[in-house]
DNA sequence: AGTTTAAGTCAGCCTTGTTGACATTCCAAG
DNA sequence: CTTGGAATGTCAACAAGGCTGACTTAAACT
Protein backbone atom coordinates (compact mmCIF):
# COMPACT_ATOMS: atom_id res chain seq x y z
CA UNK A 1 0.00 0.00 0.00
CA UNK A 2 1.24 3.54 -0.92
CA UNK A 3 0.90 4.65 2.49
CA UNK A 4 1.86 1.71 4.42
CA UNK A 5 -1.53 1.03 5.91
CA UNK A 6 -2.22 -2.31 5.52
CA UNK A 7 -5.90 -3.49 4.44
CA UNK A 8 -5.79 -4.86 8.28
CA UNK A 9 -5.20 -1.22 9.54
CA UNK A 10 -8.04 0.39 7.20
CA UNK A 11 -10.41 -2.37 8.45
CA UNK A 12 -8.89 -1.97 11.86
CA UNK A 13 -9.19 1.45 12.27
CA UNK A 14 -13.22 1.39 12.02
CA UNK A 15 -13.79 4.11 9.78
CA UNK A 16 -15.17 6.26 12.64
CA UNK A 17 -13.90 9.40 10.83
CA UNK A 18 -15.95 8.99 7.68
CA UNK A 19 -19.29 9.20 9.57
CA UNK A 20 -21.81 11.70 8.18
CA UNK A 21 -21.50 13.70 11.46
CA UNK A 22 -17.57 13.93 10.66
CA UNK A 23 -17.99 14.88 7.37
CA UNK A 24 -20.63 17.55 8.34
CA UNK A 25 -17.93 19.13 10.95
CA UNK A 26 -15.66 18.95 8.54
CA UNK A 27 -17.48 21.14 6.32
CA UNK A 28 -17.90 23.53 8.49
CA UNK A 29 -14.71 23.76 9.43
CA UNK A 30 -13.88 24.53 5.81
CA UNK A 31 -16.65 27.40 5.73
CA UNK A 32 -15.50 29.02 9.02
CA UNK A 33 -12.08 28.60 8.50
CA UNK A 34 -12.39 29.78 5.23
CA UNK A 35 -13.50 33.50 6.68
CA UNK A 36 -10.83 33.59 8.63
CA UNK A 37 -8.72 32.50 5.66
CA UNK A 38 -9.66 36.15 3.60
CA UNK A 39 -10.91 38.59 6.32
CA UNK A 40 -7.39 40.15 7.10
CA UNK A 41 -6.66 40.96 3.51
CA UNK A 42 -10.22 41.75 2.98
CA UNK A 43 -10.11 44.47 5.45
CA UNK A 44 -6.80 46.31 3.83
CA UNK A 45 -8.61 45.99 0.42
CA UNK A 46 -11.79 47.47 1.58
CA UNK A 47 -9.93 50.73 2.14
CA UNK A 48 -8.90 50.86 -1.00
CA UNK A 49 -11.02 50.33 -4.01
CA UNK A 50 -10.44 46.45 -4.21
CA UNK A 51 -11.93 43.62 -3.30
CA UNK A 52 -11.12 40.09 -3.43
CA UNK A 53 -10.77 39.40 -7.26
CA UNK A 54 -8.14 41.99 -7.49
CA UNK A 55 -6.12 39.87 -4.61
CA UNK A 56 -6.79 37.02 -6.54
CA UNK A 57 -5.12 38.45 -9.63
CA UNK A 58 -2.03 39.77 -7.77
CA UNK A 59 -1.45 37.08 -5.91
CA UNK A 60 -1.11 34.54 -8.82
CA UNK A 61 1.01 37.50 -10.98
CA UNK A 62 3.24 37.71 -8.24
CA UNK A 63 3.41 34.04 -8.29
CA UNK A 64 3.85 33.51 -11.98
CA UNK A 65 5.68 36.66 -13.50
CA UNK A 66 4.57 37.04 -17.04
CA UNK A 67 1.73 35.15 -17.25
CA UNK A 68 -0.27 35.51 -20.06
CA UNK A 69 -3.81 36.48 -19.52
CA UNK A 70 -5.31 33.00 -20.73
CA UNK A 71 -3.10 31.05 -18.29
CA UNK A 72 -4.78 33.60 -15.18
CA UNK A 73 -8.05 32.47 -16.74
CA UNK A 74 -7.92 29.00 -16.00
CA UNK A 75 -5.98 29.14 -12.72
CA UNK A 76 -8.71 31.87 -11.62
CA UNK A 77 -11.70 29.72 -13.32
CA UNK A 78 -13.09 33.03 -13.88
CA UNK A 79 -14.89 34.79 -17.54
CA UNK A 80 -12.37 36.69 -19.65
CA UNK A 81 -14.64 39.35 -18.79
CA UNK A 82 -14.91 39.40 -15.36
CA UNK A 83 -11.09 38.85 -15.55
CA UNK A 84 -10.74 41.80 -17.26
CA UNK A 85 -12.99 44.20 -15.68
CA UNK A 86 -10.09 43.75 -12.72
CA UNK A 87 -7.03 43.56 -14.47
CA UNK A 88 -8.06 47.08 -16.07
CA UNK A 89 -8.43 48.92 -13.31
CA UNK A 90 -5.14 47.66 -11.93
CA UNK A 91 -3.66 48.42 -14.95
CA UNK A 92 -4.68 52.28 -15.03
CA UNK A 93 -3.58 51.82 -11.91
CA UNK A 94 -0.28 51.53 -12.17
CA UNK A 95 -0.27 47.97 -9.93
CA UNK A 96 0.06 45.69 -13.15
CA UNK A 97 1.92 45.60 -16.58
CA UNK A 98 0.28 44.42 -19.51
CA UNK A 99 3.44 43.70 -22.40
CA UNK A 100 2.93 42.23 -25.81
CA UNK A 101 4.33 39.01 -26.35
CA UNK A 102 7.68 38.95 -28.60
CA UNK A 103 7.20 35.50 -29.63
CA UNK A 104 3.54 36.08 -30.23
CA UNK A 105 2.21 39.13 -30.27
CA UNK A 106 -1.11 38.41 -29.80
CA UNK A 107 -0.26 37.67 -25.93
CA UNK A 108 -0.40 39.56 -23.32
CA UNK A 109 2.58 38.79 -20.42
CA UNK A 110 1.38 40.10 -16.81
CA UNK A 111 3.86 42.02 -14.59
CA UNK A 112 3.41 43.86 -11.14
CA UNK A 113 4.80 46.83 -10.99
CA UNK A 114 6.76 48.20 -7.85
CA UNK A 115 3.83 49.34 -6.62
CA UNK A 116 1.91 46.24 -7.01
CA UNK A 117 4.75 44.38 -5.60
CA UNK A 118 4.00 46.57 -2.44
CA UNK A 119 0.58 45.73 -2.72
CA UNK A 120 1.11 42.36 -2.96
CA UNK A 121 3.38 42.14 0.27
CA UNK A 122 0.89 43.77 2.06
CA UNK A 123 -1.70 41.42 1.47
CA UNK A 124 -0.05 38.32 1.42
CA UNK A 125 1.84 39.33 4.38
CA UNK A 126 -1.48 39.83 6.19
CA UNK A 127 -2.83 36.29 5.34
CA UNK A 128 0.55 34.48 5.99
CA UNK A 129 0.66 36.04 9.61
CA UNK A 130 -2.45 34.00 10.19
CA UNK A 131 -1.64 31.09 8.34
CA UNK A 132 1.47 30.89 10.29
CA UNK A 133 0.12 30.91 13.59
CA UNK A 134 -2.28 28.32 12.55
CA UNK A 135 0.83 26.42 11.39
CA UNK A 136 2.66 26.77 14.59
CA UNK A 137 -0.45 25.95 16.23
CA UNK A 138 -0.83 22.80 14.84
CA UNK A 139 2.27 21.41 14.18
CA UNK A 140 4.05 19.94 11.20
CA UNK A 141 2.16 16.57 11.56
CA UNK A 142 -1.13 18.42 11.29
CA UNK A 143 -0.06 21.02 8.16
CA UNK A 144 1.21 17.32 6.27
CA UNK A 145 -2.35 16.31 6.83
CA UNK A 146 -3.86 19.14 6.08
CA UNK A 147 -2.61 19.98 2.82
CA UNK A 148 -3.06 16.01 1.94
CA UNK A 149 -6.43 16.32 2.22
CA UNK A 150 -7.32 20.13 0.38
CA UNK A 151 -5.14 18.28 -1.88
CA UNK A 152 -7.54 15.50 -2.25
CA UNK A 153 -10.79 17.81 -2.33
CA UNK A 154 -9.41 20.26 -5.35
CA UNK A 155 -10.94 18.97 -9.14
CA UNK A 156 -8.47 17.14 -10.75
CA UNK A 157 -7.69 20.30 -13.44
CA UNK A 158 -6.77 22.09 -10.45
CA UNK A 159 -4.84 19.80 -8.90
CA UNK A 160 -2.87 20.02 -11.58
CA UNK A 161 -2.51 23.42 -11.16
CA UNK A 162 -1.71 23.50 -7.84
CA UNK A 163 0.90 20.84 -8.39
CA UNK A 164 2.36 22.46 -11.24
CA UNK A 165 2.38 26.48 -9.08
CA UNK A 166 4.10 24.36 -6.11
CA UNK A 167 7.12 22.61 -8.13
CA UNK A 168 7.72 25.85 -9.74
CA UNK A 169 7.75 27.47 -6.55
CA UNK A 170 10.48 25.76 -4.74
CA UNK B 1 4.06 19.29 26.64
CA UNK B 2 0.45 18.65 25.55
CA UNK B 3 1.15 17.11 22.20
CA UNK B 4 4.19 15.29 23.38
CA UNK B 5 6.90 17.05 21.17
CA UNK B 6 9.70 18.28 23.52
CA UNK B 7 11.43 21.03 23.23
CA UNK B 8 14.42 19.68 21.76
CA UNK B 9 12.14 18.12 19.00
CA UNK B 10 10.80 21.66 18.14
CA UNK B 11 13.75 23.05 17.34
CA UNK B 12 15.27 19.79 15.60
CA UNK B 13 12.34 19.59 13.02
CA UNK B 14 13.38 22.56 12.14
CA UNK B 15 10.72 24.61 11.31
CA UNK B 16 10.81 23.88 7.78
CA UNK B 17 7.00 23.75 7.48
CA UNK B 18 6.78 27.43 8.13
CA UNK B 19 8.74 28.84 5.44
CA UNK B 20 7.44 31.22 3.16
CA UNK B 21 6.73 29.01 0.45
CA UNK B 22 5.20 26.67 2.28
CA UNK B 23 2.75 28.73 3.76
CA UNK B 24 2.36 30.28 0.47
CA UNK B 25 1.36 26.74 -1.08
CA UNK B 26 -1.01 26.36 2.21
CA UNK B 27 -2.37 29.80 1.08
CA UNK B 28 -3.41 28.21 -2.59
CA UNK B 29 -4.17 25.30 -1.64
CA UNK B 30 -7.14 26.74 0.60
CA UNK B 31 -7.77 29.02 -2.61
CA UNK B 32 -8.13 25.49 -4.94
CA UNK B 33 -9.77 23.29 -2.34
CA UNK B 34 -12.57 25.71 -1.71
CA UNK B 35 -13.21 26.30 -5.49
CA UNK B 36 -13.94 21.93 -5.47
CA UNK B 37 -15.29 22.52 -1.84
CA UNK B 38 -18.31 24.73 -3.27
CA UNK B 39 -18.57 23.25 -6.39
CA UNK B 40 -20.83 20.35 -6.45
CA UNK B 41 -23.76 22.31 -4.29
CA UNK B 42 -22.82 24.99 -7.09
CA UNK B 43 -23.98 22.74 -9.92
CA UNK B 44 -27.42 22.17 -8.66
CA UNK B 45 -27.82 25.35 -7.38
CA UNK B 46 -27.66 26.64 -10.79
CA UNK B 47 -30.57 24.60 -12.16
CA UNK B 48 -32.94 26.13 -9.14
CA UNK B 49 -33.24 29.69 -8.51
CA UNK B 50 -30.77 29.64 -5.55
CA UNK B 51 -27.55 30.44 -5.25
CA UNK B 52 -24.37 29.65 -2.27
CA UNK B 53 -26.02 31.74 0.11
CA UNK B 54 -28.91 29.75 0.13
CA UNK B 55 -27.10 27.19 0.78
CA UNK B 56 -25.38 28.15 3.78
CA UNK B 57 -28.87 29.24 5.44
CA UNK B 58 -30.51 26.08 4.62
CA UNK B 59 -27.54 24.20 6.09
CA UNK B 60 -27.30 25.64 9.84
CA UNK B 61 -31.11 25.91 9.82
CA UNK B 62 -31.25 22.05 9.38
CA UNK B 63 -28.14 22.10 11.74
CA UNK B 64 -29.88 23.97 14.29
CA UNK B 65 -33.57 23.20 13.87
CA UNK B 66 -35.48 26.50 15.43
CA UNK B 67 -32.49 29.01 15.73
CA UNK B 68 -33.62 32.31 15.69
CA UNK B 69 -32.94 34.71 12.97
CA UNK B 70 -30.41 36.71 14.88
CA UNK B 71 -28.58 33.30 16.11
CA UNK B 72 -28.14 32.86 12.02
CA UNK B 73 -26.86 35.77 11.76
CA UNK B 74 -24.02 36.04 14.25
CA UNK B 75 -23.32 32.02 12.42
CA UNK B 76 -23.22 33.26 9.13
CA UNK B 77 -21.63 36.65 9.35
CA UNK B 78 -23.63 38.80 6.72
CA UNK B 79 -26.26 41.61 7.10
CA UNK B 80 -29.49 40.95 8.37
CA UNK B 81 -31.09 42.23 5.29
CA UNK B 82 -28.75 40.09 3.04
CA UNK B 83 -30.02 36.86 4.64
CA UNK B 84 -33.57 38.18 4.55
CA UNK B 85 -33.49 38.44 1.65
CA UNK B 86 -32.40 34.36 0.91
CA UNK B 87 -34.38 33.87 3.95
CA UNK B 88 -38.33 34.96 1.99
CA UNK B 89 -37.49 33.63 -0.99
CA UNK B 90 -37.24 30.57 0.64
CA UNK B 91 -39.93 30.79 3.20
CA UNK B 92 -42.00 31.60 0.06
CA UNK B 93 -41.11 29.00 -2.07
CA UNK B 94 -41.57 26.57 0.81
CA UNK B 95 -38.70 25.42 2.05
CA UNK B 96 -38.30 27.32 4.99
CA UNK B 97 -40.80 27.96 8.01
CA UNK B 98 -41.15 30.99 10.10
CA UNK B 99 -42.79 30.45 13.32
CA UNK B 100 -42.93 33.21 16.15
CA UNK B 101 -41.42 32.61 18.91
CA UNK B 102 -43.39 31.39 22.03
CA UNK B 103 -42.07 32.95 25.16
CA UNK B 104 -40.56 35.77 22.86
CA UNK B 105 -42.99 36.36 20.24
CA UNK B 106 -40.43 38.83 18.90
CA UNK B 107 -38.30 35.76 17.78
CA UNK B 108 -38.62 34.19 14.74
CA UNK B 109 -37.89 30.33 14.61
CA UNK B 110 -36.82 28.60 11.68
CA UNK B 111 -37.39 25.06 10.27
CA UNK B 112 -36.76 23.57 7.08
CA UNK B 113 -40.25 21.53 5.83
CA UNK B 114 -40.34 18.71 4.17
CA UNK B 115 -39.19 19.79 0.71
CA UNK B 116 -36.40 22.24 1.83
CA UNK B 117 -35.16 19.31 4.21
CA UNK B 118 -34.92 17.02 0.53
CA UNK B 119 -33.31 19.62 -0.80
CA UNK B 120 -30.78 20.07 2.45
CA UNK B 121 -30.26 16.51 1.52
CA UNK B 122 -29.81 16.75 -2.38
CA UNK B 123 -27.22 19.62 -1.59
CA UNK B 124 -25.20 17.58 1.40
CA UNK B 125 -25.05 14.53 -0.21
CA UNK B 126 -23.71 15.91 -2.86
CA UNK B 127 -20.31 17.90 -0.72
CA UNK B 128 -20.14 15.00 1.31
CA UNK B 129 -19.43 12.77 -1.04
CA UNK B 130 -16.21 14.83 -2.13
CA UNK B 131 -15.44 15.18 1.58
CA UNK B 132 -15.61 11.41 2.05
CA UNK B 133 -13.51 10.77 -0.59
CA UNK B 134 -11.02 12.95 -0.22
CA UNK B 135 -10.81 11.93 3.61
CA UNK B 136 -10.96 8.44 2.99
CA UNK B 137 -7.89 9.18 0.35
CA UNK B 138 -6.27 11.20 2.99
CA UNK B 139 -6.56 8.73 5.62
CA UNK B 140 -7.51 9.77 9.78
CA UNK B 141 -4.76 11.30 10.66
CA UNK B 142 -4.00 13.46 8.16
CA UNK B 143 -7.85 14.16 8.27
CA UNK B 144 -7.18 14.82 12.26
CA UNK B 145 -4.69 17.02 11.17
CA UNK B 146 -6.90 19.05 8.44
CA UNK B 147 -9.34 19.31 11.04
CA UNK B 148 -6.73 20.95 13.30
CA UNK B 149 -5.26 23.44 11.31
CA UNK B 150 -8.39 24.72 10.06
CA UNK B 151 -9.48 25.94 13.72
CA UNK B 152 -6.85 27.06 14.18
CA UNK B 153 -7.24 29.22 11.38
CA UNK B 154 -10.44 30.96 12.70
CA UNK B 155 -11.26 33.72 14.24
CA UNK B 156 -11.97 33.02 18.13
CA UNK B 157 -15.21 34.05 17.97
CA UNK B 158 -16.00 31.21 14.72
CA UNK B 159 -14.09 28.80 16.86
CA UNK B 160 -16.36 28.90 19.72
CA UNK B 161 -19.41 29.14 17.01
CA UNK B 162 -17.90 25.93 15.62
CA UNK B 163 -17.06 24.18 18.37
CA UNK B 164 -20.37 24.94 19.93
CA UNK B 165 -21.99 23.14 16.97
CA UNK B 166 -19.95 20.28 16.70
CA UNK B 167 -20.86 19.24 20.62
CA UNK B 168 -24.38 19.78 19.70
CA UNK B 169 -23.83 17.46 17.03
CA UNK B 170 -22.85 14.13 18.33
C1' DA C 1 -6.72 33.17 -48.38
C1' DG C 2 -9.25 31.53 -44.85
C1' DT C 3 -9.64 29.88 -40.17
C1' DT C 4 -8.47 29.85 -35.58
C1' DT C 5 -6.71 31.90 -31.47
C1' DA C 6 -5.72 35.68 -27.86
C1' DA C 7 -7.25 39.50 -26.14
C1' DG C 8 -10.25 43.24 -25.39
C1' DT C 9 -14.78 45.55 -25.20
C1' DC C 10 -19.80 46.63 -24.83
C1' DA C 11 -24.20 45.64 -22.98
C1' DG C 12 -27.10 43.45 -19.91
C1' DC C 13 -28.28 40.37 -16.24
C1' DC C 14 -27.97 37.92 -11.57
C1' DT C 15 -26.55 36.98 -6.85
C1' DT C 16 -25.09 38.57 -2.80
C1' DG C 17 -23.02 41.62 -0.14
C1' DT C 18 -23.32 46.62 1.82
C1' DT C 19 -25.73 51.26 4.22
C1' DG C 20 -29.33 53.95 5.79
C1' DA C 21 -33.95 54.88 7.11
C1' DC C 22 -37.99 53.46 9.10
C1' DA C 23 -42.10 50.49 11.07
C1' DT C 24 -43.69 47.06 14.10
C1' DT C 25 -43.92 44.38 18.02
C1' DC C 26 -43.01 43.27 22.44
C1' DC C 27 -40.25 42.82 26.78
C1' DA C 28 -38.63 44.87 30.77
C1' DA C 29 -37.16 48.59 33.70
C1' DG C 30 -38.42 52.68 35.78
C1' DC D 1 -48.28 52.61 32.70
C1' DT D 2 -45.07 54.38 29.99
C1' DT D 3 -41.01 54.44 27.72
C1' DG D 4 -36.62 52.67 25.99
C1' DG D 5 -34.41 49.18 23.78
C1' DA D 6 -34.24 44.75 21.37
C1' DA D 7 -35.60 41.68 17.60
C1' DT D 8 -37.44 41.56 13.35
C1' DG D 9 -38.89 43.01 8.98
C1' DT D 10 -39.02 46.02 4.92
C1' DC D 11 -37.86 49.57 1.36
C1' DA D 12 -34.48 51.73 -1.43
C1' DA D 13 -30.15 52.32 -3.41
C1' DC D 14 -25.76 50.81 -4.49
C1' DA D 15 -21.34 47.99 -5.56
C1' DA D 16 -18.55 43.93 -6.44
C1' DG D 17 -18.00 40.36 -9.12
C1' DG D 18 -19.80 36.58 -11.28
C1' DC D 19 -22.27 35.28 -15.89
C1' DT D 20 -23.79 35.19 -21.25
C1' DG D 21 -23.72 36.87 -25.85
C1' DA D 22 -22.07 39.53 -29.59
C1' DC D 23 -18.44 41.72 -31.80
C1' DT D 24 -13.63 43.69 -33.07
C1' DT D 25 -8.79 43.53 -33.75
C1' DA D 26 -4.56 41.48 -34.56
C1' DA D 27 -1.68 37.73 -35.14
C1' DA D 28 -0.70 33.10 -36.15
C1' DC D 29 -1.47 28.87 -38.26
C1' DT D 30 -2.75 25.80 -42.29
Amino acid sequence: MADGRTPAAISGENLLFLTDEQLRQGIEAMFFAYRGFTADPDRILANLAYGRAHHRAIHFINRAPGTTVNNLLNILGVTKQSLNRVLRTMIEDGLVESRVGKSDKRERHLYLTDAGRALEGQLSDAQRVRMRSAFRDAGPDAVAGFRTVLEAMMDTEMQRTYTRLKESGA
